[in-house]
DNA sequence: AATGAATGAGTGTTCATTCAT
DNA sequence: CATGAATGAACACTCATTCAT
């Protein structure tokens, strides 16, 4: 790992954990056992930082929008749910960034039907409070979360054997 | 509405849409038609002013669960999401400066159940998108969640007649 | 007492405790149960303050001067050192001021001898740790002074005309 | 002299002239040529300047006291003199601030005979007036004073043994 | 005679950023 | 590649002072 993504990294830590505005360059600098003013020879500014972040973020949600598989709705939504609580679990740091900065980087939400909304909302709120350090692996998490979403749907859950009757949605962040 | 209120009202706008770090005492004096310095006849400190902002927010959602009506489970917890989410709408400043600080002011989440993690994630990540001035009402918006919800937990939303199937749950926060 | 003189006492007691500059206008005010910028009503300015306190010290010190009485060096420098620290232990807190503002505002000491000098050093310095609430009275401080100054100088106390054989002693600050 | 080093010694030079409360950093940092920021890569704060230009001075007091020679009353004091005028006068600007601030920092005076307080008052009160580039030699001042002193004390002045008769002297302040 | 609201200059301090070495 | 010294603009906050009421 090279020290532009070294410092990309520790950027995306200490963003999610204090904030933005409220780290410091020497204070990420510190971290990587370098002075404030070195950090300038691999980026152009801390926003670019801030962006770089965001964007690698973004990017993997993106992803598993893209990678969804091929299949009935309730099991693309399981996919999705599995998928997008990964990348939160995955990328807390940068997630956090992602989730504290997007209004001043991403168009609008538009057109995005309630029932979307609502289970995006409940997975990207997971990242206030989700630790995978914590007692409740990603698996159980997403198993338990995938059935309220499908129930809520009116899907029913189809590995485990039951049967959809409502058209499945797709949603996008 | 005296200077003080005055103040911590556009001091909740400003700390909603830039953060807490990224506004200015000089900012919110500009705000008021003032100069900096003559915010500290009213205020103690900027941090204060913080507090005051999120636990005016806190109080409110707090008031919620406490007026919660008895009743059957689908009956209080649509109470519960309709108060929850018209206290978001009515409070989107001082709501979202909660949010993004309330990590740094309450007690960690404990013992409370995935259902009602997974059903407050999505009421609170509404106020992420939600705009009063746009179009769907409150209403609208309470209605169709609480529906969602009441479904997820295999609940039927009881006036407007479903039928639920599995056991209620409850939520708390 | 009016205004104007309950003003500059406080002052002077706030200028002596905390220093000139380290004092604050409100502060002074709230001494005397006003906001800030009534005093404005009975003076001009903060250093006009400054100016009035030390210059009531300075003529205090000057009157014991021009009223010493007539008679013998003994008698003459007993009654300086009586009237120089009944001054300062009278005027502590201006005396406090003057001693540490005097070189803004005096003429710069001429063709004063040593001997002088080093009477006078050790009476001014007195201001420093003579408390008059103390369990030393000024009248016994001054007598042992006086004396001191006397032996130093080499003139028996005239009236009571003591002899002295007390020992050397060693100071420690 | 390091960087640090060289502010020390300004802000000894400034807060003995003008008042620690006097002296701003910026000023501070103009003796220097530097801008007022640039002096926090030296320095934590003010307070710091004060504390360390303060204990500089106390220490070189210390230390004359503890180095005074063994021997009779009259020639420890004779040093005692000398040592404590030599550490005012090559110090000068550290005990200026020393003397004006020692009342936050030291211990309150206690047990000090009249006879020591006389003589160190006199001592100390000479950081007022005295000045190294004047006409008087430091050894000069030290001469005059510990026989001053010696005579006050009743103790003969011992190696150069000495006989006073100086007349009685007018101090004007 | 006094208030309370406000000002504008100043304070100590932090910070992103530059650059010669 | 990294440092260390420095900058200059910003920040939160304090203060002496003014003035309409």
């Amino acid at each position: 790992m090279d020290r532009r993504s070294q410092i990309l990294t520790i950027a995306g830590h200490l963003f999610s954990q204090r904030g933005y505005h409220a780290t410091s360059m020497r204070e990420l600098a510190r971290h990587l056992n370098l002075q404030g003013g070195s950090l300038y020879a691999y980026i152009q500014s801390k926003e670019e930082l801030l962006l770089e972040v965001v964007r690698q973020a973004a990017e993997r949600f993106q992803r598993v929008l893209e990678e969804l598989p091929r299949g009935d709705p309730a099991t693309r939504m399981k996919a999705l749910v599995k998928g997008h609580l990964r990348v939160i679990a995955e990328e807390l740091p940068r997630a956090t960034v992602f989730f504290h900065e997007w209004k001043h980087l991403s168009p609008p939400l538009l057109e995005v039907r309630l029932a979307t909304l609502f289970v995006l909302s409940a997975l990207n709120w997971t990242y206030q409070w989700y630790r995978p350090e914590g007692p409740l692996s990603l698996d159980e998490l997403s198993e338990a979360y995938a059935k309220l979403v499908l129930k809520a749907l009116g899907v029913a859950a189809s590995p485990e054997g039951e049967h959809s009757e409502e058209g499945g949605e797709d949603g996008e962040a």
